[in-house]
DNA sequence: AGCATGCCTGACCGATCGGTCAGGAGCTGA
DNA sequence: TCAGCTCCTGACCGATCGGTCAGGCATGCT
């Protein structure tokens, strides 16, 4: 019809994104996209494999960022300056893609089931391990748990919040709430 | 058929807590449910007026208990007190209610738009004022928020660690993480 | 014996889901 | 002019969802 130029894809990125952010992945359906673009659910599924495909290339900048972390965090021989890459990188890539983790609304357990997705639980554990200093105690992991999990709910929150202001709060609360290396 | 007494209620209801905890909310269906139990989905749907019902069952005394803890918090003068009151008590919430509210599994946001949960949101609302020490300020509330959001998503996990041993490493966290009172 | 009631079943309903498919419109190069 | 390609459509598919309904089978009261 109407539609002029194979601009389309990324139109529909856009729309994704925009519902997937009110409704989440789950509680969106391709027909939900399509009608925001404008355009047949069948148009949506020439320009990407299937649904998961979507959300993939929506994830994919946040990914690479987390995965280049992960490597950073590997890289350091002492818990301290792991606990501290891993806080600021942290702290850093939630404020950055806080549009795109927002977009999951809490459906990460289910998510990251997903085959595409498999590897970044095995990261979050390579976090949560930094964050906790390394150590084997229940309260360190506890904690490092509550901070990562916390952290990556609230960023989609609190939108009116500048980026700067919201990356002062975080690193300050982590500063305050993690158990100092021993 | 085999079914003796109607005790299937009470099955019903434990086990559609099994499935729930295993697959979230919505990714449990009637089917799921009644294939648990051993029974057809239409026994399911005559014990419980519909799926929101058994939900709302198997959270009622959580919610309660949320309740009460809501008019304790709400009766505190001061700041201060307030905030040891909602931290204290949420920390004793989380851990007693972790297999409910592991039921959850992220499903939180959806979950308090329907009709039954709508009041909850206030709750959160105050409860959050509480822990932020009624300040205004962003940071205090977006620590505020980290921790009650990472608290909610942490009981669920560390399933193997005593409640005591929990109870305690959450409690530190949170009188090292939550901004003093000024 | 007859009847009501509680508990439960299988068959069925409309809606919606992700995904497929044949084909059409419009442009491009031979 | 016509073949071929990209982009897209509407019709359709099987599966699954929550929920309904008429009826069946015990049990217990009259």
């Amino acid at each position: 019809m109407a539609r002029p130029a194979p601009q389309t894809h990324g139109e529909i990125l856009a729309a994704a994104a925009k519902r997937f952010a009110v409704t989440g992945y789950r509680g969106t359906s391709l027909q939900d996209i399509a009608s925001e673009v404008g355009c047949s659910k069948a148009a949506v599924l020439y320009h990407f494999a299937n649904k998961e495909a979507i959300l993939t290339e929506l994830m994919a900048p946040a990914i690479e960022v987390l995965r280049a972390l992960d490597e950073r965090i590997a890289a350091q021989p002492e818990p301290a300056s792991a606990q501290r890459v891993a806080a600021e990188g942290f702290v850093d890539l939630a404020v950055r893609f806080r549009g795109e983790i927002a977009l999951l609304r809490g459906e990460f357990p289910e998510l990251l089931q997903q085959p595409d997705f498999a590897h970044i639980q095995q990261i979050s554990e390579r976090l949560l391990a930094a964050l906790a200093g390394r150590s084997e105690r229940a309260s360190a992991r506890i904690a490092a748990f509550v901070l990562l999990a916390g952290i990556a709910e609230t960023c989609g929150e609190f939108s009116d919040v500048a980026d700067e202001e919201l990356r002062d709060a975080l690193l300050a609360l982590l500063r305050r709430a993690l158990a100092p290396v021993h």
